[in-house]
DNA sequence: TTTATACATAATCAAGCGCGAATATTAACG
DNA sequence: CGTTAATATTCGCGCTTGATTATGTATAAA
């Protein structure tokens, strides 16, 4: 069965199984575009309008609303209508960690 | 000036600055390839060749060499050959911490 | 009821990506 | 030398993705 290299879930592995690889690369795909994560990151913890988002990422409303339709499809999102403005938030925790690893692993040195 | 969400690099705000968005999201992308992360998860932290890598992650030799060489030209991975064989390895402790976060975020459960 | 605002969706198109197939390179081995 | 093994590279094709433009829908305001 040992084929050279270590068998899955063996020794050192890390993320051994392929379910959590696929999961995980889910998330990570999501996040991976400039944008989106640049969304993610101007959510963090907060609720923000969709118009609050555009100003803050800097482009078209349309270009946000379909990161954002990407994002919510995928269940990282979660949004709710208030009149006539829509709120989104982070509604994974799990997104919401990985945010703030990635912050403490790229902007350490600020 | 106000705009409704918070301006940049103020309260709360995550990963503010744009370089660090460029950086990190080149990592990510790099990473949320399902086989490109099997690959780095079959590493961790230890040094693996081509074909022990071909071996746990399952694909062909050519498409395995290809994704090696998407990650070493974005330098997460680094390589040392020995006689005909070639020995990669995570050569980016971001990466590792990345990875080894991912796995607890991910694979907690079990 | 018209007009404006906030947001979403659809359509289009260029660019990038991923994979297989074939070929090239490099080194060991006879 | 020719051959085999290990790895890399190139090419072509189909698919996906991202941005733009235009249009649609809902709510609010006048």
């Amino acid at each position: 069965m040992k084929t050279g290299a270590q068998s899955a879930a063996d020794d050192g592995q890390l993320l051994a199984h392929a379910a959590d690889i696929e999961i995980a690369s889910r998330s990570l795909k999501a996040m991976s575009h400039p944008l989106r994560l640049k969304i993610l990151c101007t959510l963090g913890r907060n609720e923000v309008c969709v118009q609050g988002i555009v100003d803050n990422v800097g482009t078209s409303q349309s270009n946000i609303s379909q990161h954002l339709a990407i994002l919510r499809e995928k269940g990282i999102l979660s949004c709710r209508k208030d009149a006539n403005k829509v709120y989104y938030r982070v509604g994974d925790e799990r997104t919401l960690l990985l945010i703030g690893m990635m912050q403490e692993l790229f902007c350490s040195s600020r």
